[in-house]
RNA sequence: CGGGGCAUGGCGCAGUCUGGUAGCGCAUCUGGUUUGGGACCAGAGGGUCGUAGGUUCAAAUCCUACUGCCCCGACCA
């Protein structure tokens, strides 16, 4: 393509609706547009990238046996009444009526309709296993959508379901799937992790997602240094200390503690570091009554694995300020464990803590050098806390860091919790009917492109992964308004190229050198090619690559074997 | 949805407190001089100041309602 001829201009100043770099690049360099809220026009060179991207996943779903289909994005209502869903899923779920009155939605998933093609079409075992995958547009009216293309309220979505005959063939769709998809993000120049997730509103068994490192992520993910254990923040276990809790050395005495509420404070107060405070928090319980979650100073409450916990509100619901004076009889900022009537959970960490801060029950009253047992009953133990930096690793080996990443997918062993509900079966090898075991598969596509960016940039714009970029070349001439020679070799040039199969984009403008570099760090296209009148009086091309720099003289004859040798070798 | 903020040429902003001629930079167009890292000079076009009411001799500015967007939280690819 001839950016002469590309109307979209770059952009100097930071939109200020982007946060985020990858949103602020991709708007300076012409990739998106906005329309509405979460809703975005892909500009040509945007799309290059986009296509890229589809075309890996689709290589690499079809050599791992999925098969491609299309399907709708509009949907009847029906379908989501029948797996219960029209209920559960909430205002994310846009729905609207066509000119009968006749209830739809726009699928923000597909599990309804591809479950219903199955159990149309599937009536063998013989059939199975079968993958179907497809590339489509999505639309979630998300609470709040944000980061460009990161989140969007529409999206363009690689989903895949399996379906299967046994559990165990279930397991080895999902292992496939496993093994392909981390063939693509390899394949794609990205740095990546499959992290153990929880299963959320999808539902279903196993699951683990793939996570693309980057500082502006919005996950949490704690890694091993030992081994390659990953997990999503919301469910890394924490484990027990292994040190017993030392004896009791103080006695228990009241203190006054004005206008302290937050852990900080108290610790300041009294001098106690906030990892020999313990913090207390009431939540609703399922019966209607509360729960006091106990947790040390210094940790964060899980609210996933909390809410996992049986006895407690599911979602986690934490106690309205009454409700908290009714079970404690003291205001959030005083409250502790010592004396409670209801159900007191502790984290392992704050159970092995000895002489101890808590809150006193009493307005702004602490208690010090408290003990299990000897002062109040020892509480159940649970894991209650997020893990942080230096905790031990769940496999057992090494200790874990919290780093961010940015899901781009996510994989799920379903079972046949839609199955069942939409009375998908086969007939097994006994003729009896059988209900199918499903799996289901997910990428964000869009949202790759910008993680991508977010992974790949430095100040001046982005370093495109070379499979990821809209053009693998970036060809410039230098002032071709002035120079025939330099305007004949650059066509000539851009010719050659583009007849030797490699993607040029072609920088031919009447703009100033200036100009055009820095437009060219901008796009972060990989390869840069420069022609200008000294180098052509010496039969030579200015090479220089986007992401290593500098510059390098290579003759002008020899540069097709040059650009070549460049190259990243495919994965 | 709860909390906070913003809305003024295509983009980024000032002007609003204290009502009185709509302004700056970038971009665009014309002419000229320039040309290896976002040029310079001269000129030009482009704005119902988010929408609708209200107060006032007079509203971008004060009041009311609404809409859109952005940020923080819970949800997710």
């Amino acid at each position: 393509m001839r950016l002469s001829q590309y109307p979209i201009n770059t952009v100097k100043e930071t939109p200020a609706e982007a946060e985020v770099t990858s949103h602020q690049l991709m708007l300076r360099a012409g990739l998106i547009r906005r329309l509405a809220a979460g809703i975005y026009t892909w500009l040509p060179l945007g799309l290059r990238t986009l296509r890229k991207v589809e075309r890996i996943i689709r290589e690499e779903m079809d050599h791992a046996g999925a098969l491609e289909v299309l399907m709708p994005a509009v949907q009847p209502a029906e379908l989501w009444q029948e797996s219960g869903r029209w209920d559960q899923y909430g205002p994310e779920l846009l729905r609207l009526k066509d000119r009968h009155d006749r209830a739809f939605v726009i699928g923000p998933t597909h599990e309804e309709v591809i479950t219903d093609l199955a159990r149309r079409e599937l009536k063998s075992y013989r059939q199975l296993p079968v993958n179907f995958y497809q590339i489509q547009i999505k639309f979630r009216d998300e609470i709040r959508p944000r980061f460009g293309v990161m989140r969007g309220r529409e999206f363009i979505m690689k989903d895949a379901y399996s379906f299967h005959a046994d559990e165990a063939s279930m397991a080895a769709g999902y292992d496939a799937m496993h093994a392909a998809y981390t063939r693509m993000f390899t394949r794609m120049g990205l740095n990546f992790r499959p992290v153990r997730a929880d299963t959320g509103s999808i539902g279903g068994s196993a699951s683990e997602e793939f996570q693309v490192l980057a500082d502006s992520g919005e996950d949490a993910i704690a890694v091993s240094d030992g081994d390659d254990f990953a997990a999503n923040l919301e469910l890394a276990a924490a484990l027990p200390p292994t040190q017993p809790r030392p004896a009791a050395s103080a006695p228990m005495a009241t203190v006054s503690t004005p206008k302290t509420r937050t852990i900080a404070e108290v610790s300041a107060l009294l001098g106690v570091p906030p990892e020999r405070c313990l913090k207390t928090l009431i939540v609703d319980g399922d019966d209607g009554g509360v729960v006091a979650l106990v947790l040390r100073g210094d940790h964060e409450l899980n609210a996933v694995k909390a809410q996992k916990l049986p006895g407690i509100a599911n979602p986690l619901c934490m106690a309205t300020p009454e409700r908290v004076l009714a079970a404690t009889g003291a205001e959030p900022g005083s409250i502790g464990p010592v004396g409670l009537s209801c159900r007191v959970l502790a984290d392992h960490s704050a159970l092995a803590l000895a002489d101890f801060v808590c809150g006193a029950n009493q307005r702004e009253s602490h208690l010090t050098g408290v003990n299990w047992v000897r002062d109040l009953p020892e509480a159940e133990a649970a894991d209650l806390r997020n893990v942080v930096n230096g905790d031990p690793s769940p496999s057992g080996t090494g200790t874990l860091t919290v780093v961010r990443g940015i899901e781009v997918g996510h994989i799920f062993q379903l079972g046949r919790k839609y199955s069942e509900a939409l009375k998908a079966t086969v007939l097994d090898t006994a003729g009896k009917p059988t209900t199918l075991f499903m799996g289901c598969y997910g990428i964000g596509v869009t949202r790759v492109v910008a993680a991508a960016i977010e992974q790949n940039h430095d100040d001046k714009g982005i370093l495109w992964p070379e499979p990821l970029a809209p053009y693998q070349v970036l060809l410039i001439t230098m002032s071709p308004a002035r120079s025939e020679a330099v305007r004949t070799a650059g066509d000539a040039l851009y010719a050659q190229l583009t007849a030797a199969g490699i993607e040029v984009l072609y920088d031919d403008r009447d703009a100033r050198p200036g100009v055009k570099f820095t437009d060219a760090e901008l796009l972060g296209i990989p390869h840069c090619v420069v022609i200008g009148e000294r180098g052509l009086a010496a039969g030579t091309l200015e090479y220089r690559h986007r992401r290593t720099g500098g510059n390098e003289e290579t003759p002008a004859d020899g540069i097709l074997d040059f650009l070549r040798s460049r190259f990243a070798p495919p994965v």
